[in-house]
RNA sequence: GGGCGGUUAGCUCAGCUGGUCAGAGCGCGCGCCUUACAAGCGCGAGGUCCACGGUUCGAUCCCGUGACCGCCCACCA
């Protein structure tokens, strides 16, 4: 920002590359370990996967962290914002699939190792993006201490844990019915599970002859080919239609076996037939429903979703579908369907390869989750751990209270590859594979999310006891979207606490999911995601931005990453939010203005004596202070209060907005007009300096308080500003002065403004011209210190009310009115009209007052106070229509 | 099937513990190049606060029912 004067608008795309770097180069991102958890202010970074590129949620969550790391800073504390990546085992094996297809090759055919050689070749080549992305945004994590859920040392915190939860019996391995997701052939947790709605299947009703004597059982699926794993039928204990047949037997068509009919409560007698056909193998229920009764478990869907032997000759090799359709065609030759009709309901499907998912009985490791639940879930009905809003409480509780086994191993090639090894029979779980020869590891890896749940404390150097535990554990904030409340955040609580021996942060705080601008979710696939960086440096909008389909929408200009870091905030609020550009633009608009201010300020007040004076330069007690003076002074300690209280409440939305309005409502449009007149050429030199030095006093203080919201103009601004040294990012919060709230200062200047408002607006409707300036008369109190500067502001000259002079129409201000002289340039039949209107207004306003009054019940009723204040306002409103 | 949230100006949203609460930004209209900013300034128009009941002296705000939208959880074949 070389000419000051020249440069008339604010460029964000000039500064904040030069500014970042003085950030970087500072140091200021990199806390020394010392100190206290209590002490210091820490925020561990929900990992990136290192396959992803920024994404409106990471801006958001981005800058909510920056804003508080920032705050805290500059509040003096030591601050570390931990970093990372997450190796995010699926999302990058698959990336790396992709490419190895792309050049004609697999993961089988190089191998396991030369597989993993490929993709740490690939996130080395690729992974540092994300982490460039939020530098751009102006993010002051802690770049030189930078963490990867892979880490060698990370991988030991990741044993560690394993093999303890393993020795406390809380990991252990069974034959247990799994999601399996065919797309991936693995199996997944069920929080990677997704029910969709709306799936039309036909539900096919088959009868199943019984055994001894005529007659049969009908049941209904929408899976027939599952029958072929049936071991049993089953209906309700109390179902008198049936109560003859439980222990007897039926034969399953197609196959011949004989099940057994068993009683089980879990059955519902109103649906279709009332009896169920038990496919322990492959249905959930039915699992849990053949353990209760001691039932076989029969497999006849494979890993690689084709029917295995066990389906029979006639089936195996098929695909799930075609088995399914054969399965049909035979049970139709038998002439065994009784019925078939459309069927809508809902149907799991992987929500990491969007394939239907098929459940299947596997051998996978399992942790125990309810030994671990109970802490984590008083730690935060006990209020240790604090969750905003508060409502997600009872979502993260409810979860927990009804938590099930996990499922932690994953048949991938990329992650924690499982820490047992096994010889025949022998089952050894160690860090290392154990003496003798013969061993071989199991090829599983772990869920990643097994190894995110370990970030907070892992990052720090556990299981050692580093000074980096020491000083940032626990972290005080975790900021995160909904969707990961129960995947990520309860599972470190349940692991801090277990392995960590604290809770890992203080504060959740749950941001808004931000929709695209027609409602839909984000997201690439649909075309609807927003790029951040295309909104910070400029680019093409995305087409859901167009007002007609079809339509270009043309190109986002280069906002500028304050005015996105000022959008997002004041877009987001407790609940998924549309994203507006509106916003964003209001951002800019904002640090322009604040530019803009200051540029006036300088170039105005430039060396004037006084000007280099700093904060601290201001006392309660300086004399010769006009009343807007002590207004912008109150009003200034009002901001800083209100910010950080907003900030520490996270409500950002309004610590943003609330910085718009001072900046522009109350310092550009009020304060800096106002005092404009005392900076002229003519002006009281005195006046003049104590002015320039309220002026940067003033300026200093509120871009010092903005700075966590727009940090690259304020520290540009602040570089510019006289009496600065140093850094802004790294400068303390300016202290508050109660000294200086001026409750009467703010109510003169309250009435002023007013006035100002009314007078303007009456010329407006009158039809003044802007050049000319009304005499008029003021007759009303409460101007004494004001008047002068009402008169500027409003175009009009105070005259002496002399007896001679014509009244032409008398305008109503707060305690009394404004006598209108007669001018050529005052349009009669338009004030009268005017007058006319207000007269209305009034009238009405006095009528409901009179009725409300008139009410009994209200008066009777009422607080008292509240029905003083309606007198009052009577007695007002008739007072200013008899002024008419 | 449960649970949660939403429905306020043309658009996106604020409105705390019921009584100047009907607001902001953008958009729109009118007027201004007033020597910080025309990406600016001033003024203005626009809303039975989803519907119907109830509680109350008084309801956008509290309660109930319904409609529509969104999200979460859930093992009805």
């Amino acid at each position: 920002m070389s000419d000051l004067q020249a440069q008339t608008r604010f460029e964000p795309a000039e500064v904040e590359a030069r500014i970042l770097e003085r950030w970087l180069d500072a140091g200021l991102v990199h806390p020394e370990a010392a100190g206290s958890a209590d002490e210091n202010f820490s925020i561990a970074i929900p990992p990136p996967n290192v396959t992803g590129a920024l994404h409106m949620g990471h801006a958001l969550n981005g800058t909510i962290q920056d804003v508080l790391v920032r705050c805290n800073r500059m509040r003096g504390k030591r601050t570390k914002w931990i970093l990372g990546t997450d190796h995010a085992g699926i999302a990058t094996q698959r990336q790396v699939e992709k490419l190895l297809e792309s050049e004609g090759t697999s993961r089988e055919e190089l191998g396991r190792d030369a597989f993993q050689e490929r993709v740490w070749q690939w996130r080395e080549r690729y992974g540092g993006q994300i982490v460039e992305q939020f530098k751009r945004l102006g993010a002051t994590a802690d770049y030189e201490d930078e963490r990867f859920t892979m880490d060698e040392r990370y991988h030991e915190a990741v044993l560690k844990v394993f093999i303890d939860l393993h020795e406390q019996g809380l990991i252990y391995r069974d034959h247990y019915m799994v999601n399996w997701d065919p797309g991936l052939r693995s199996a997944i947790s069920d929080l990677e599970v997704e029910e969709r709605d709306g799936v039309v299947d036909t539900l096919y009703s088959i009868a199943y002859p019984l055994a001894e004597g005529d007659g049969e059982l009908v049941v209904a699926t929408v899976r027939p080919e599952t029958m072929l794993a049936d071991t049993a039928v089953a209906v309700h204990p109390d179902d008198e239609r049936y109560a003859h047949l439980v222990g007897q037997e039926v034969v399953l068509p197609l196959v011949g076996r004989r099940l057994p009919v068993i009683a089980d409560e879990y059955v519902k007698t109103d649906f279709g037939t009332g009896a169920l056909k038990i496919t322990p193998g492959h249905d959930p229920n039915d699992f849990e429903i053949g353990r209760r009764h001691g039932l076989g478990e029969i497999s006849v869907i494979g890993e690689d979703g084709l029917m295995g032997a066990a389906a029979g000759e006639r089936y195996a090799g098929l695909t799930v579908a075609e088995a399914q359709a054969r399965v049909v065609a035979d049970l139709d030759e038998l002439g065994a369907i009784r019925e078939r009709e459309e069927y809508v309901h809902t149907v799991p499907f992987s929500q990491r390869s969007g394939a239907r998912v098929e459940p299947l009985i596997s051998l996978q490791w399992f942790m125990r989750m309810d030994e671990l639940a109970g802490p984590a879930i008083d730690a935060v009905r006990f209020g240790h751990v604090k969750i905003h809003p508060e409502s997600q409480s009872r979502r993260y509780v409810d979860w927990l209270e009804n938590i099930r086994p996990w499922c932690i191993s994953r048949q991938l090639w990329w992650g924690h590859q499982i820490p047992v090894w096994y010889r025949g029979s022998e089952t050894y779980v160690g860090a290392t594979a154990p003496e003798g020869d013969g061993w071989e590891r199991d090829p599983d890896v772990l869920d990643t999310w097994f190894s995110s749940a370990l970030w907070p404390f892992a990052t720090l150097g556990w299981p050692q006891r580093t000074p980096e535990l020491q000083a940032f554990y626990p972290t005080d904030v975790l900021s995160t979207a909904r969707d990961i409340l129960f995947l990520w955040v309860a599972r470190m609580v349940m692991l801090g606490l277990r392995f960590a021996d604290d809770i890992p942060f203080e504060h959740v705080y749950v941001h808004s999911i931000i929709q695209a601008p027609d409602g839909r979710r984000m997201s690439k696939s649909l075309g609807t995601g927003i790029d951040p960086l295309a909104l910070v440096e400029g680019g093409p909008r995305p087409p859901v931005f167009a007002k007609r389909p079809g339509e270009d929408p043309g190109e986002f200009p280069a906002y500028g990453a304050d005015a996105v870091r000022f959008g997002l905030l004041a877009m987001s609020s407790t609940q998924d939010v549309r994203f507006s550009e509106e916003k964003v633009q209001q951002g800019q608009a904002l640090a322009n203005k604040l530019y803009n201010a200051t540029r006036f300020v300088l170039l105005r007040i430039g060396n004037a004596p006084g000007a280099d004076a700093g904060w601290g330069e201001i006392s309660a007690t300086e004399q010769g202070r006009s009343v807007e003076d002590r207004w912008i002074l109150s009003r200034l300690q009002a901001i800083k209060t209100d910010t950080q209280a907003r900030l520490d409440g996270f409500d950002f939305a309004k610590a943003a907005l609330g910085l718009y309005d001072f900046i522009y409502g109350e310092l550009c449009d009020w304060y800096l007009e106002i005092v404009k007149p005392r900076l002229g050429d003519d002006a009281d030199p005195d006046d003049r300096t104590a002015l320039a030095a309220i002026l940067l006093h003033v300026l200093q203080e509120t871009i010092a308080t903005a700075h966590p919201v727009i940090p690259f103009v304020t520290e540009e601004l602040w570089e510019l500003l006289p009496g600065t040294t140093g850094l802004l990012a790294t400068s303390t919060l300016p202290a508050l002065d109660p000294q200086l709230r001026d409750a009467e200062a703010e109510a003169q200047m309250e009435r002023a403004m007013e006035a100002i408002r009314i007078m303007r607006a009456w010329r407006d409707s009158v039809g003044v011209r802007p050049a000319t300036i009304v005499t008029a008369t003021l007759d009303a109190g409460g101007y004494e210190q004001t008047a002068r500067r009402v008169a500027e502001r409003a175009r009009f000259a105070f005259v002496a009310g002399g007896g001679d002079a014509h009244v032409v129409a008398s305008i109503a201000i707060p305690g009394g009115t404004v006598a209108v002289h007669a001018s050529d340039d005052v349009d009669l039949g338009a004030a009268e009209r005017r007058l006319e209107e207000q007269r209305a207004t009034l009238r009405s306003e006095i009528e409901r007052a009179e009725r409300k009054l008139a009410n009994a019940g209200f008066v009777a009723k009422a607080p008292p106070a509240v029905v003083a204040a309606e007198r009052a306002k009577l007695e007002r409103l008739r007072a200013e229509l008899e002024g008419r």
